[in-house]
DNA sequence: GTCTATAGGCAGATAGAC
DNA sequence: GTCTATCTGCCTATAGAC
């Protein structure tokens, strides 16, 4: 495979940074509670990731390549659209551990005070979930699986604010339950009686 | 009215540090970005506020406050159910302003990283907002001018979230547009047919 | 690749004069 | 009430040894 060592600690580095931006924001989170976390100085850090503003465009390339990979298994395993649907707002409800939120949701809140190129990563992510959301209401509008009013793409963006607002709100509270009630009210909307 | 003076200073620090918290987050501003707004020292701020901690108090119990008001008055001048829903999310439009979003959003965003006294303050204010969703959904699902399926309490809880994230996501794009079709959409969902 | 040491700046906060 | 001056600590980042 010809890989180098370094994988391994890259790969950690975003793990743990991951984990923190989640759930304390990008301005929450500093390379010492990186490196401490780690065992490793921060200088160490900095060999991996130039500075926090690299460290971030690689979270969410990493994250949104993750959430990309796991629509194409949704699209591949789930054939009806409500399934989709309801294996969409699955994957929410699994990044709700910890103290944690969609990463792209609280890069959404932060961003006012992102670097550029973190902030288009951020769109870009919620460009994707709103257009692949987008085909499977007009897919699931055609076979009459679903009924809304609108178009698919307002229906997509009210969605994805809706999951994640959902998710910003149950947080405070620490219950999944509240996330998960929320998720299923938007979808059932969506239901054909 | 035998009102001391102070009184101006404090509501205009008030007044900056929430368009700075509705902005860029808790942890993305700082006393020197007040100060210097105001054309004042940092050390004018501590007489008003002891610490950042005490601000953002204050913040939370002003916005609340404000919010508790224009609550009182949509039930005085709106009187069916669906009207009070669309005064609801006026209110939440109008906050959209400025690269604003709602200040108790920001900060449940903020929430791994607030000192105790602000996260009670954040959790009452999703309380109170809940509590006066579901009095005026169950006042409408009786009258008939609601349907919904669930208790009033998972739906004000779903509205909430909705509402917020839609603020959240629609930021990004700077497009207030983005916010109001959502808000319709979760609304009118409500509406009989 | 990882370390120690350190630079340079900004954070929140206090002391004491006016 | 507001100021200047200052403290302490943490931040991001770099230099240079191993």
């Amino acid at each position: 495979m010809a890989r180098t060592a370094e994988n391994g600690t890259a790969e950690r580095i975003l793990d743990v940074a991951e984990a923190l931006v989640q759930s304390r924001g990008f301005n929450g989170f500093s390379y010492a509670d990186v490196a401490q976390e780690l065992s490793i100085s921060k200088a160490a850090l900095h060999y991996h990731f130039a500075g926090k503003a690299e460290l971030g465009e690689a979270l969410v390339d990493r994250y949104a390549a993750r959430f990309s990979a796991a629509l194409t298994v949704v699209d591949r395993d789930e054939h009806d659209a409500p399934a989709k649907l309801h294996a969409y707002a699955r994957l929410y409800a699994d990044v709700f551990k910890d103290d944690r939120m969609c990463l792209c949701g609280m890069l959404a809140a932060d961003y006012a005070t992102l670097p550029d190129p973190m902030r288009d990563r951020v769109v870009r992510f919620f460009d994707d979930n709103e257009r692949w959301l987008a085909r499977v209401l007009d897919a699931g509008r055609s076979k009459g699986t679903l009924k809304f009013h609108g178009s698919a793409r307002s229906v997509a963006r009210t969605l994805v604010g809706g999951l994640e607002g959902a998710m910003l709100v149950a947080r405070p509270y620490g219950d999944v339950r509240r996330f998960r009630t929320a998720a299923s009210l938007l979808i059932d909307g969506l239901a054909v009686d």
